[in-house]
RNA sequence: GUGGAUAUAGCGUAGUUGGUUAACGCGUCAGAUUGUGGUUCUGAAGAUCGUCGGUUCGAGUCCGACUAUCCACCCCA
């Protein structure tokens, strides 16, 4: 016997007992999405690498440790998507789509994949429900898509997340707060953690979300960016504030959230949990009104979120929603007997063109061992069908909870069963 | 990449200070008078105790290495 192959590490089998958990939430978040206005979009699972590169960012986590990259024949490289707004963007452009009527909306449902150490919450290959919006510079547009991301949670059950928003300015803003910042900490270099030395040139506003307590102790008297925003991008932050305000959303403002991903400008925000361990931010996103124009389309701003699937239904179970249940048989033909298999096979295949989940025996059991198995399904009735029924032309159809039977012919039996179905009133 | 924990049948667990055929629940399968389920009862199948090596007369039980999984750091959804 040989060694079992094992699914690679950081991925997971959605196994038939799972799956109402994954429709329910592809459900919800693509109604809400169509509610919202949002259209389906569905781009490849790999791209080329530069895109990565240049809209992730070459410095962030994600392009520089996390990506699977390969070679195709030639010099390509594609790289599995690590993220969903980078194809949609370049998609949006190469199909010509902005040039459409803005605001163009659209939502996916998609596999991203990151070499990353698995932990809860944390896979190698996750989901994500993602919208982007593009065209649109009006606060209006931000409160939208959190309002979406909302309605998408409370839909879930889990109304209750914490909602962190923040304003990482635009570029020109940007500039003078990391010059301000790195004023700010070069003052503590000595006390600051190893990885907080190298993000200190490279990325200063990383520092503000460092784990380490004296970086933390450090960061708390920080220059904040929120003071260092330009007149245009303090005023669009407080609008959003305030739309928000106006629609009952209750928020934090969080001067130390700051989005690894590089592209974002002005707006981001977070909605976290704590419930399901250390990786709590169930949906992450913000506006990047640089990435359209960063990859060759006219200067358009945008903005988008990404929520975490498997992290959704980690939330949900946490909280204990209910997921809907899973189709049931309508009907079950027990045949007893060879002649009577083969006329169990010609009526079952009749029932399902009528549009019933009917189903008979395919293991060659007896009646009991069929009976039970009609119950495990939770099968709605069963009909036995031997020697007897063949003669008389008649089948007795049984109701598996009540216990009821009805007599019915075997030559006209998907009607007479369609009638026994409509009378019970499902 | 760095830490910590865990590793016994399909799933969930027990296994005492190392001592004969590794236990239990759920699940699966089969029976409880010949063709009718859910409850109950009986029985059966199913584990080289993660892998390799070491200590020992003897290891699921002790030691080491490896692997895998989980959790945390990092990062993010």
């Amino acid at each position: 016997m040989s060694m079992q192959i094992k699914r690679p590490k950081g991925t997971q089998d959605v196994i038939p007992a799972d799956i109402r958990k994954w429709r329910t939430v592809e459900r919800i978040t693509s109604e809400a999405a169509e509610r919202f206005g949002f259209r389906e979009i569905r781009t490849p699972v790999f791209e080329d690498t530069g895109l990565y590169v240049r809209s992730v960012g070459d410095t962030s986590d994600v392009v520089t440790k996390e990506m699977y990259t390969v070679s195709s024949k030639g010099d390509d490289t594609f790289t599995l998507r690590p993220e969903g707004t980078a194809g949609v963007v370049r998609a949006m452009l190469e199909n010509g789509i902005l040039n459409e009527g803005l605001p163009q909306k659209v939502y996916y449902i998609i596999p991203c994949y990151r070499h990353e150490k698995p932990q809860a919450g944390r896979l190698r290959e996750f989901h994500q429900f993602g919208v982007e919006m593009f065209g649109s510079a009006s606060p209006y547009a931000d409160a939208e898509i959190i309002l979406l991301a909302r309605s998408v949670l409370e839909s879930c059950g889990i109304g209750g997340l914490e909602l962190h928003i923040n304003s990482i300015g635009c570029p020109e803003c940007r500039a003078k707060y990391k010059e301000a910042l790195k004023g700010y900490f070069e003052g503590y270099k000595s006390e600051l953690c190893d990885t907080c030395l190298e993000r200190l040139d490279k990325n200063p506003m990383r520092i503000l979300d460092c784990k380490s307590p004296v970086c933390k102790e450090i960061a708390n008297g920080a220059p904040v960016i929120l003071d260092y925003l330009c007149d245009d991008c303090r005023e669009h932050f407080e609008s959003l504030k305030s739309i928000l305000e106006d629609c009952g959303v209750k928020f934090t403002v969080d001067p130390k959230i700051v989005r690894g991903l590089d592209y974002y400008t002005r707006t981001v925000f977070e909605f976290i949990t704590d419930c399901i361990g250390a990786q709590g931010t169930v949906c992450g996103g913000g506006r990047y009104d640089g990435l359209v124009s960063e990859l060759g389309g006219q200067k358009t701003p945008a903005l988008g979120f990404g929520m975490g699937l498997e992290r959704l239904i980690l939330t949900m179970q946490s909280s204990g929603a209910a997921f809907a249940e899973q189709p049931v048989c309508d009907i079950y033909l027990v045949p007893a007997g060879e002649e009577a298999h083969r006329r169990c096979a010609v009526l079952t295949d009749l029932l399902r063109q009528r549009g019933i989940a009917a189903e008979y025996d395919l293991m060659e059991r007896g009646v009991k061992a069929q009976m039970k198995y009609a119950d495990k399904i939770k099968a709605k009735y069963a009909c036995v069908i031997g020697s007897d029924e063949l003669e008389s032309n008649i089948a007795r159809v049984k109701n598996m909870s009540t216990g009821e039977e009805t007599a019915v012919s075997l030559g006209c039996f998907a009607d007479e069963f369609m009638k026994i179905i409509n009378s019970a009133g499902d």
